[in-house]
DNA sequence: TCAGGTACCCACCTGAAGGTAAGTAGGCAT
DNA sequence: ATGCCTACTTACCTTCAGGTGGGTACCTGA
């Protein structure tokens, strides 16, 4: 499920670490927790182009839930969220870091576009 | 689908490089190939308690399509068929190295279980 | 002669991941 | 008074990863 992963039995740590990050948006969310710190609920959504409100609410609840993330809410009108990386977060981002430069190696050597501001509006509209 | 995946666009590097391990099996024989250097279909499927045949087949060959494994076929009979990863596979299996400790700190504050031989002898039967 | 081992292929099915689109609350600007 | 902004929630629907259970070819040993 996606509500509540698996939680092990693992096979290793690699499972382990694979399990709270599988979901197709949970390392573009680490990733830009990482770059901004802290960002809002909107923020993160424009940030994500193609994400869904309800795939961004469910996994950042679910990174909420496995330590990975932080939820502050003002009690203000407009409501106001603000997310962050909590300590867990920002050391698994260093553990993933690792797999960038391979992935940027990789999509060199196959030619693979990257997702551009101009693809992002077609998506989002 | 799993049989091609999507092979971008991607967000950034680390998107590309997740693509390649998304399937549920694929970092174990990433880590199983590591380990052992070369294996049989046969030896990776019981070293992978609980992997169907086809899922075990799947993942290879797009793992060989994706160039992180090699496969050597021996014409045989009975047929042998041996597996092993290529100079990719085994620097995405470096940059996935440092899931490892992060993981095994993960299982250890959660109490998450590891998979036992008892429990790939139950789940093999 | 018949089970057993190898490394597969194929068709079918289920469950869950993810998408779509609507609704909610309260205040603000037009 | 109507619509817009925020951050959600809910229901419904589609897609597809993965599981299940069969079949294949060929040889070996009992």
């Amino acid at each position: 499920m996606a509500t509540s992963a698996r939680r092990g039995p693992y096979f290793c740590g690699i499972d382990a670490a694979m399990d709270v990050v599988a979901g197709k948006w949970k390392c573009l969310i680490l990733w830009e927790l990482h770059n901004y710190g802290t960002r809002r609920f909107g923020e993160l959504r424009r940030g994500l182009p193609g994400v869904s409100e309800k795939m961004l609410i469910q996994h950042l609840r679910e990174m909420e839930e496995d330590g990975l993330v932080h939820r502050e809410v003002y009690r203000e009108v407009p409501p106001k969220v603000e997310y962050s990386l909590t300590e867990h977060g920002v050391s698994l981002n260093a553990a993933l870091a690792l797999l960038g430069p391979w992935g940027t190696e990789r999509m060199r050597r196959i030619g693979a576009e990257k997702v551009s501001v101009d693809v992002a509006a077609t998506v989002r509209r």
